[in-house]
DNA sequence: TCTGGGGTCCTAGGACCC
DNA sequence: TCTGGGGTCCTAGGACCC
């Protein structure tokens, strides 16, 4: 209970600081945008049943039939066959999702992306929040052609909670006094940071809500999510969630590129044909970024989808493509056998260097 | 009819150093 | 010789996000 004392803000009235923008639909909406012939009909943004894919989004019009992000393709086109399936053409929507931030600084400094379609802006004085979050819909509406939810409160996660509160096209604002009265009631999974596991893991103890969890013994959360997650679950239900500092035009800490093999692979030579051009991918990528990578990493799912991973660093970076692909090739040595079979190969570089910012300096000195 | 791809962050154990 | 602990880096796995 000091933790919370000692960590959480101190309360004000009119602290409305943070905006969460939600593109609608976005993939979705990027295509209807562009090709009015899609406008008002199904549309699936995504991977298709013959390359064993899932939906990345969808259109309103598709989700009243149940079609769901995450869903299995050919699901989707069970629910749904008079659907429009589209590939996914990410550097279409990485373009627009540019405009989008650009957009979004033109109002404040302080935006954080998350993914192309979402962003948290910080707004210096609490008193004009509420008016720019008005400002950002209704320029992103005018000048993107993409409606949005907007959600207005004192830290990220209830104005994620505010944005997705009402939507499509949504504007809410939840404040100290409305956060209050809201968490309680909160089924915990629609909470930003509890995924479908943990959601799980509370629900056999019958922990449903904000309000079960705020009366729940810290101990035995603990024990259930470890120290980390209980404390900041339980700060969120208590309506004083941290608030880290923004942190804008983050860095990558990884390139990474894995597929989904049409087929199930068992044959070395086959699965060591597609690692080389899982790794030319990944060493361009790096390369384009004036980046020197010193950690390769693999990762193999089997057929039955057990996933292992391998990694290996190298204290000199890997300046070489070659070298690059022959330690991959290793680890790939390291996880079949010739006998299983294989339905998804990645490769990942990490540990990054960049060149402007050197690696050594200490903790002081970094500050 | 099974179950994407690109990421980030956390945890836990071991090595190694002070 | 034993005990004790902190910090960092690495690997592997896993949860979560969009
Ligand atoms: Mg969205």
């Amino acid at each position: 209970m000091d933790r919370l004392r000692l960590r959480s803000e101190p309360e004000r009235s009119e602290d409305l600081r943070v905006i969460h923008l939600d593109m609608d639909a976005f993939y979705a909406s990027v295509e209807q945008r562009d090709d009015p012939s899609l406008r008002g009909r199904p549309v699936i943004v995504g991977g298709t049943p013959a390359s064993r894919g899932v939906v990345a989004t969808c259109s309103y019009e598709a989700r009243k039939f149940g079609v769901r992000s995450a869903m299995p393709a050919e699901e989707a086109r069970r629910l749904c066959p008079s659907a429009i399936f589209l590939p996914t053409d990410f550097a279409r929507y990485k373009q627009v999702s540019r405009q989008v931030k650009d957009l979004l600084r033109s109002h404040t400094q302080d935006v954080e992306m998350l993914g192309l379609d979402e962003a948290f802006l910080f707004v210096a004085n609490p008193q004009q929040t509420v008016a720019v979050a008005r400002e950002v819909k209704r320029d992103i509406t005018g000048e993107i052609g993409i409606t949005c939810s907007v959600g207005v409160s004192y830290a990220r996660p209830l104005a994620k909670l505010a944005s997705e509160w009402q939507k499509p096209d949504g504007f809410t604002v939840i404040d100290r006094h409305l956060a209050r009265r809201l968490l309680p009631k909160v089924p915990l999974e629609q909470l930003w940071g509890i995924g479908p596991q943990t959601a799980r893991t509370l629900k056999r103890q019958g922990i449903e809500t904000g309000g079960d969890f705020f009366s729940t013994s810290t101990r035995q959360l603990i024990k259930m999510l470890g120290p980390g997650r209980a404390w900041d679950i339980a700060l969120l239900c208590a309506g004083r969630p941290l608030s880290p500092r923004v942190r804008r035009d983050r860095r990558a800490k990884s390139v990474s590129r894995e597929t989904t093999l049409p087929n199930d692979v068992a044959d070395p030579g086959e699965l060591e044909s597609i690692l080389r051009e899982l790794v030319d991918d990944v060493t361009a990528r790096v390369e384009e970024l004036d980046l020197t990578a010193m950690t390769v990493g693999i990762k193999v799912r089997y057929s039955n989808f057990r996933t292992l991973t391998r990694a290996r660093t190298d204290p000199t970076p890997y300046h070489k493509a070659e070298a690059i692909h022959q330690t991959a090739r290793e680890l790939l040595g390291e996880l079949i056998d010739g006998r299983q079979t294989v339905r998804l190969l990645g490769v990942t570089l990490s540990n990054l260097d960049y060149p402007d910012m050197p690696r050594q300096l200490g903790f002081e000195l970094v500050k």
